[in-house]
DNA sequence: CTGAAAGCGCTTACAG
DNA sequence: CTGAAAGCGCTTACAG
């Protein structure tokens, strides 16, 4: 099991040279079967490990992509962020690539300081998961490597990003509770923190629009600061009779201060997120709201960060792939 | 900011030698004070990129080490695997090592399948975050390659381990509960799934031991089958007045149970936890629970995998990092 | 079908 | 203090 077997180590037992070698392995042309058989037999049976750094250098490329994710949302969302970059992974390793995963330090993001893996050339492109701060995308803009954004953009229009469908996912869900009778709709959350919440607001607000509601300011109500971090918030005065929130972590809060204030959910007041992450099975009643497809949220962002990899003058601005609504116990049906 | 500059190309505009290029940008000896600030200069003006590739190569080390987690836990405590990987990177990346998760997926677990970076020898150890089926231990014992075990150990004693002290822990938390005059104390946890819960339970029975409190085995409820899915489970007919749960999620599920048993807690009955995950401060009442210390397991995983890969023939056998107990709302005193 | 030569970007060991 | 030579393990382009 000793593994510093070289394909020079093979050539030389099978008196060849390591051209031969390196052809046979490879599934090249230029070997005849008979030889190719042979050599591979021998490959396995020293325990030959192919030395890809050595390709690598050749090739100019290391097949490092590196997914930067901004350290706060680490903590947040839980399992979403390793979901999905175990989908990158996944699809990134079919294609010849590793995936390498850079939890980037908030102290590197406001200095920002680009990852070691860049200074050392180990990476071929970055997906960005997760929105850092402007300067900090500026800078990774400015580095001419291939970039992908996933999950947020940004209002700069040259960038390729993909992200869930905030928009009508949160328009769908809008629609849905006007089907179910509600006419007095809130909504949860801070319009200026980042895109999603912004978009999920105004897909919300398309629905009303569509439905002839009023939209009433008393019943928008921020739920975080502008760097995310949740605030206290209160209900409004009149409650109304459901709540549109902008994360399944929110629709949580926020059903136990409606219960805090003595009403029920669904009974007295419906409420949906967005996310479907732990909190919408964690809460009572299970929460109504819409699931991130991942898998294709991955497999863009893959296709795309290979693509521009392969063709530096690729692009393919901003894509949103649709979410599912997963229908639960959270909203009631009123007349 | 095009960066395909090498050292060849600073050594031509200086007319000096690569060999010189080299030794300046080391800060190795042999280059007069005054050159190698020249060269530095010059490097940074033509944006010069340290190609670590052409270093592992010479050096036969990648560079990189890889934490697998096997992918069942991904899912569940959340965002300690992240946490912890987040740590372990930090500190690889101060002694000049990359950090590469590998999600195992349950096939390649079954299928006894190494990660592609092995066979590509991009790797020069491996972490091993979280306990993958025996047989899949052995596989990575058998390649002979730098291995530590991180969160969980093998009865096996030839293997390096860093495990929290889940033992004392457990002992500790229910010494407090008999300090808090509790005498009837139950234990939540299939003591076959794995080696934690095991650990946990016989710190809480050797505390019971101790202070001359019988063991109940109707206070021995299983929370789990043996690949670690959740069951169903009744209370004991009589409920006693405390319970240890083997992690936060299960004392989250009991509180649950136990209420719809109209009982209160901490009133009529107290719990405490582990882990001090999300579901520590998600429960109602708070859970006095164990923290696990992630930055010193890291801290110590680290380590273990540096000197392993500098001398094969180093070991460390267990070591076991002590948590810290969180005191909040969910244990009563009684008399 | 097979292989000698050159090169990827760096470093080490040696010579001057 | 400085540099020519050789080598890390592979592949490409070319010649036979």
């Amino acid at each position: 099991m000793k593994s510093n077997v070289t394909m020079k180590d093979i050539a030389k037992k099978l008196n060849v040279s390591s051209v031969t070698i390196s052809k046979a392995l490879n599934d090249k042309e230029g070997v005849s079967d008979e030889l190719k058989e042979k050599i591979k037999d021998l490959a396995d049976k020293m325990g030959y490990r192919y030395n890809t750094l050595a390709k690598s250098m050749k090739d100019g490329k290391s097949y490092n992509v590196c997914v930067i994710i901004p350290e706060r949302y680490t903590g947040m969302t839980q399992s979403f962020y390793l979901k999905i970059y175990q989908s990158i992974a996944q699809i990134l390793e079919e294609k010849g690539y590793y995936g390498i995963i850079h939890i980037l330090p908030s102290d590197d993001e406001d200095n920002l300081k680009l990852p070691r893996i860049y200074h050392e050339r180990r990476v071929d492109g970055f997906i960005l998961l997760g929105q850092p701060k402007r300067e900090y995308i500026e800078l990774m803009q400015s580095i001419d490597m291939p970039l992908v954004f996933l999950d947020f953009y940004d209002e700069n229009n040259n960038v390729d990003a993909v992200i869930t469908d905030n928009f009508y996912g949160a328009y769908e869900l809008t629609n849905y509770l006007i089907r179910q009778g509600h006419r007095e709709i809130g909504y949860i959350g801070n319009l200026f923190s980042t895109s999603s919440i912004q978009d999920r607001f105004l897909g919300y607000y398309k629905s009303l629009l569509e439905h002839n509601i009023h939209l009433n300011q008393d019943y928008i109500i921020s739920d975080r600061d502008e760097r995310g971090v949740f605030i206290e918030f209160d209900l409004p005065k009149q409650l109304p009779s459901a709540f549109v929130c902008n994360c399944d972590q929110v629709a949580h809060l926020l059903i136990e201060k409606v219960r805090k204030s003595g009403y029920e959910v669904p009974k007295d007041c419906s409420v949906v997120g967005f996310d479907n992450d732990i909190y919408a099975t964690l809460t009572t009643p299970n929460l109504t709201t819409v699931e991130v497809h991942i898998e294709e949220m991955a497999k863009n962002a893959v296709k795309f960060i290979c693509e521009k990899m392969d063709d530096a003058s690729a692009t393919f601005g901003r894509v949103a792939v649709k979410g599912k609504i997963i229908y639960r116990d959270s909203v009631q049906k009123i007349k």
